[in-house]
DNA sequence: GCGCGCAACAACGCATGCATTAAAGTATCC
DNA sequence: GGATACTTTAATGCATGCGTTGTTGCGCGC
């Protein structure tokens, strides 16, 4: 059972550990405070330890993981502290970047995509299916977030977004259906077209808050109960 | 001459190895371009290839070098319009802490401290020692994201800070005397003192655009130069 | 019966060696 | 004379081994 995993050409191990840890964790495959060894990953991947290790280092430097010495690298139990802390940081730079789009005006293909990004969504919903939501809704953040101008941004607000990802997964059928996510995220792009910068950013901000909001409500009340 | 630089004890090789590498990059001993090896670096520093790698690896996540596969580790060379984005980044997070300061309100021990690093920035400009008053302006910076409440917020403008401390040192004496970044900082205490956020988030994210904005045309200027 | 100390074990952190591979230099052919 | 192919060299990426250190369990003493 040590098949390497998926084993892209020309991908180094090192590469493919960061990237196939990395997925169980944003999976739930590796749930929150799970310990892991160095050395049972390294045979669960078909490697040996130095090509993990580095992926732990970045996993952890990323702050998807805790590394613990002698105790192996744990899966960061966020809590809704954390969620509120993640979502103040998306919410800050995304709806900058929501006004960045809309002060230096996007080109026709680049508002198509974020507007077919909006009816995937829609899409989704209409059928119900919460999980291509979730895509579809992160497929938008991160369009926006590049169209931007701003790479940098872009690369911290997926970093963020990685970090809060398994919990809007796990809570995505806890909270209400998302049909108001939509009509905020049309509304962006409706400002963005109209070269309505206070408007775009405003918009997206009171989403991003109202979100990160309810997200750290429904923890804590999965933190209660699970009490 | 492999002598381990302060050793601090119970710091791990990698972890000396990283504080060591950035430090040669922030203070400028590595200049931006220059090219290193993982075995030259090894040996200067009088450890094995192992944690000068894992270091590597850890300051390429972080956006300061640029690993080139038999290359070396090539040190970041920072455009005009990286320092853009850098201060974009900046900017916003820094602006949004000092409203949350406002918002939160600091106890008097915290306003204290911000007060002091203000009262350092003026009594270094008042002797002309502009290293002095660039270490109490960061220092600053740094307390006042870590006075938010909000750590990753904190981390990360850190972290950006990081990448353009390079710049911003090597254009101390080039930019006009920093008066009114004084100013600024007063301001932005004052207003959180009186619990104004509004206030507190438009005065500090005035003063990091404009200071931006000249740091990236100085950049320009000085690459317009340099050609 | 409880607490303290010691010993065995296991994971880690690092050094080292090896195979791979890319780059550079050289020789040969056109 | 120039270009191409081959050889050589060297840096990398990874595996492995060893010393260190922290932990856990057991035994002994109180």
């Amino acid at each position: 059972m040590a098949v390497p995993v998926s084993a892209a050409r020309g991908e180094t191990a090192a590469a493919r550990a960061f990237r196939e840890i990395r997925a169980r964790i944003l999976s739930g495959a590796l749930p929150a405070g799970a310990l892991v060894l160095e050395g049972e990953m390294a045979v669960a991947l078909g490697l040996s330890r130095t090509p993990v290790r580095e992926a732990m280092v970045r996993l952890a430097d990323e702050g998807l993981v805790h590394l613990r010495p002698r105790h192996g690298m744990q899966v960061k139990p966020l809590s809704a502290d954390d969620m509120r802390e993640i979502y103040d940081v998306l919410t800050e730079l995304e709806a900058a970047a929501a006004r960045r789009c809309a002060e230096r005006g996007l080109d026709a293909a680049t508002l198509a995509s974020l507007e077919s990004a909006v009816a995937a969504m829609d899409a989704a919903l209409a059928r119900d299916d919460l999980d291509a939501w979730a895509d579809a809704d992160a497929d938008f953040h991160r369009r926006l977030t590049e169209a931007s101008g701003n790479a940098m941004l872009a690369a911290v607000v997926a970093s963020f977004a990685d970090r809060a990802h398994r919990w809007r997964m796990a809570t995505l059928r806890l909270r209400p259906r998302p049909d108001a996510s939509n009509d905020d995220h049309r509304a962006v792009v409706a400002a963005i077209r109209a070269r309505d910068p206070a408007r775009a950013e405003a918009i997206h901000r009171a989403h991003r808050a109202g979100a990160g909001e309810m997200l750290a409500r429904l923890l804590e009340r999965l933190a209660f109960a699970g009490d």
